[in-house]
DNA sequence: ATACGTGCAAAGTATTTGCAAACGG
DNA sequence: CCGTTTGCAAATACTTTGCACGTAT
């Protein structure tokens, strides 16, 4: 349900914006709706071509700039050198991440305390923010 | 003093470890150490440039790749797609990150708040957790 | 003397852009 | 119909690698 709410918004803001619909657009929507977590652009072509219909990487890659500009889709990067995405939901609703330096397994986490942290660190500062991004480094619990 | 200690304490490992100094690796180092903040590896080489002498750029990532190797130095990315890097300090001693989404400006800052957040969470967390990056997106007080 | 370090040029990766054809409203 | 979207190929940006020469210990 909240995939679906995501994919309903993204249509609907982008709809909005005077933009029409095209397969690949809708194709890297519904992939990243159906996804827990971040995925790479060369993860989301891998992903479609192996589900039979691959968009070209350089639509991928526009997709996701669009959707980055309307605030639909969040670039991460966790230092591995590519991009990761993911869903923005409406609702604030968000997560962070913790990547492993051995296997490079990425797993996701939250943490009520931590937004509270960060929620009050952005009041004292004296720049205005719009959000944010945290990265643990360690080991997963496989390679431990 | 605290960059000198530094800049020793990079010295002091890397010889432990048995490596011999180069002219292009003591630059970058000492660069490094006189540096508030994160430089990209483009940036090194400009103020290197300005300095009189520049090494190549390959050295220059060597380098980097190598101190942080050592954990003598910390890869840092923003989400501009391009590394940056600053020194690890041995006492723990370090800050977070703040960028403008307008002018591409990179703040510093710290906060102890926050860093009890992020201890308590990771004891919480069933992965270990080595180190750990924050990234603060908005606008910079002269954007606004 | 013998590793290790460096520079240059070439190769890799990830990402962006130009342009003509295809398509949605 | 008209403007948006797409695909392909070429271009770009950042980073890495191969190799011969230089240098510290």
């Amino acid at each position: 349900m909240s995939a679906t709410s995501w994919t309903d918004h993204v249509h609907v803001v982008l709809a909005r914006a005077g933009l029409k619909r095209g397969g690949a657009r809708d194709q890297v929507i519904e992939l990243l709706a159906s996804q827990p977590c971040a995925l790479t652009a060369v993860e989301i072509e891998h992903a479609l071509r192996t589900r039979g219909r691959a968009p070209g990487r350089a639509s991928i890659y526009r997709v996701l700039d669009l959707l980055v500009d309307y605030d639909l889709v969040e670039r991460v990067e966790l230092g591995d050198g590519q991009a990761r995405f993911e869903p923005v939901h409406p609702s604030g609703v968000h997560h962070h991440h913790h990547l492993c330096e051995q296997c490079g397994q990425v797993m996701a986490f939250d943490d009520p305390g931590l937004e509270r942290a960060i929620d009050t660190l952005s009041r004292r500062l004296r720049v205005h923010v719009t959000g944010h991004e945290v990265l643990l480094r360690g080991v997963c619990s496989r390679c431990a």
